[in-house]
DNA sequence: TAATAAAATGCAAGAGCTTACATTTCTATT
DNA sequence: AATAGAAATGTAAGCTCTTGCATTTTATTA
């Protein structure tokens, strides 16, 4: 419309308001280190301007930002929510900000994201798994910036992690089926080579059968790629390549639920012709039909610890110590015992 | 360890390759205008150094930051998640970032948000709905950021939005439902003040109960907030308070699916005795046992189209231009007609 | 009321990058 | 081999804030 309007900065307030930039800087980051009747004046000219101060120019000068990064594989479905929302909650209570990326599952991604959350400012990043590239966590300690591993615990590694052992859960649930008399299982899995929880998950599966004297490599395997879609998918596969199978673990819910819908379809009967496995325990697990047998993850506590960690370590520069927590097996309708 | 390092800036690089450090931004941002073997110097040594641009001090020099904000109500359900894919892969195919941020339905929250993002250099905003105060449009304006409106479409309104009229859509539903012979209707909605595509949905219902000849009043309206268990307690309500009721309206899905949970624990046969009804079309509605009939969203196209106008505008100047969308009802087992 | 301490404010130097303009180094042409 | 023009690089100003230190104002006390 009329000329072109630059957007205002603190200078702009700084004078409507008569005052220095020193003082509106500290009006709106230390206001009680200011005059009450300076600090109106000032208030009031940021209100007429509707003036904004700029987070990058705010960042450069103050050197911190007050912001964390999270990078999930994906905001696609309801597996990352829970523990985010109470990341972000936590993080919100201590005045921080939460940036969230997602990845698609791809390293290529991640790194990329990695590097623009950084480049962001984020004093800190929260991570899913352990497995990426050592390049990348050479580049996180070159930037100085603490990155904390959830969804994942494994102390063999030195990298600190808030989470559960995803091979012991899976483990835990894997001999509970086989106690149901299930000899002939199948694990419909994503890829696992840069997802170290759907690769602990497929071991601890092997785990408990051996424990119990089966052959791990009778384990009948499918990769895929997370959906409801190719969870059917690889259902079908699975019944087409191993009729016998009885029991069909899957990756995670989303899979499960995909895969508990191709089993009506084709006519199978679940629980009573075949079981059916998920893993995370999201909504969709209950609202699923049959209700889904899965393994809880605690998805709040995790992610209410992991802010906590990271704000101690930014404020009070306390070391992040790793955190077991333990996941849990709901049974619902989706297991029974093996047919004979 | 060894003494604080901090972290590396342009003029390291520049300094490790023996370049000014006009030549390594160059080689950075416009990588043709530098020579072959004076850039592989200079990636060499940003390789070494670990170095990453620190994005606010770029964005502060080059005035412009190749991000979108995305201001949604949600990420706690699927709702927005589609959509906001979909926008988020257009705008990566060209170049852009996308921000997200969530509000949990509140006002002041949004607002806090939209301030943040702006804050943070988005070159423009991804709003969801019209319904906000003036002043936060007036804050807009001043910061020259554009934003476009989605999930909603209203030509009465001056300010162009992409996506479809949820109260025509809803009016559609409506009508097939009392077609079916319901004249004891319900809604179970949001809270409508802040939020007019609940507000619109309504409207969509009384209309068609207008059209019919019956009394808009008759609607007999539930209001809570979004959520599984929310949608079940308001269902309980509605057969509670009006025991007539033969047709529940969800202002979404995941209230819809919720209620289906109650409806069954409490006894009633959906659809037999009471038909369940909801909006958005998300995966839950297709898992729901039985699966949920609602009215589809055009999340991908809404999302797209937004990323696309968007880009056009910050690129070229293009104004966008408003386009409505048309949201599809979708009949699957929660419909049936009314018990007479 | 003068002197002193404390509180409030101002001044100015960066923080890490981009980019217009100036300068140097090539390439091609004669 | 000299030189115009193009290509590559360098110089330095400026983007918007914060903050240590200097200065001014206000409050307190004798």
């Amino acid at each position: 419309m009329s000329k072109e309007q630059p957007t205002p900065t603190l200078q702009d307030v700084a004078t409507a308001a008569k005052v220095s930039t020193a003082t509106v800087s500290r009006c709106l980051n230390f206001p009680d280190q200011v005059k009450e009747k300076t600090r109106i004046k000032v208030l009031k000219a940021i209100k007429m301007l509707s003036y904004s101060p700029n987070f990058g120019a705010r960042a450069m000068a103050s050197r911190r930002t007050d912001t964390i990064g999270a990078i999930i594989p994906t905001m696609g479905n309801a597996i990352f929510a829970r523990g985010l929302q109470a990341f972000q909650d936590e993080l919100h209570l201590h005045g921080f900000t939460m940036l969230v990326a997602s990845t698609s599952y791809r390293e290529d991604i991640e790194e990329e994201q990695i590097r623009a959350l950084v480049g962001r400012g984020a004093d800190a990043l929260l991570l899913i798994g352990h497995a990426r590239s050592p390049e990348i966590y050479r580049f996180l300690e070159a930037q100085a910036v603490p990155a904390l591993v959830t969804w994942a615990f494994d102390t063999t590694l030195s990298r600190p992690s808030i989470g559960f052992d995803n091979q012991k859960a899976m483990c835990r649930m894997a001999k509970k089926v086989i106690d149901l008399g299930h000899r002939n299982l199948a694990l419909v899995s994503a890829e696992t080579i840069l997802n170290d929880r759907a690769k602990a998950r497929q071991l601890g599966i092997e785990d408990a059968m051996v424990a119990a004297n089966l052959c791990a490599k009778t384990l009948h395997i499918v990769k895929t790629t997370y959906g409801i879609e190719e969870g059917a998918t690889a259902f079908e596969q699975v019944m087409k390549a191993a009729p016998q199978t009885t029991a069909v673990f899957c990756g995670n819910d989303v899979l499960a639920v995909g895969a508990l819908r191709r089993a009506r379809e084709l006519g199978f009967k679940v629980p009573q012709d075949v079981s059916i496995i998920g893993f995370d325990d999201i909504e969709l697990a209950e609202i699923a039909y049959p209700a889904l047998t899965t393994v809880h993850v605690p998805h709040r506590e995790m992610g209410r610890r992991a802010g906590e960690a990271l704000i101690k370590l930014l404020n009070e520069g306390t070391q992040i110590e790793a955190v077991e927590l333990e996941a849990s097996l709901v049974f619902r309708d989706t297991l029974a015992p093996a047919r004979n």
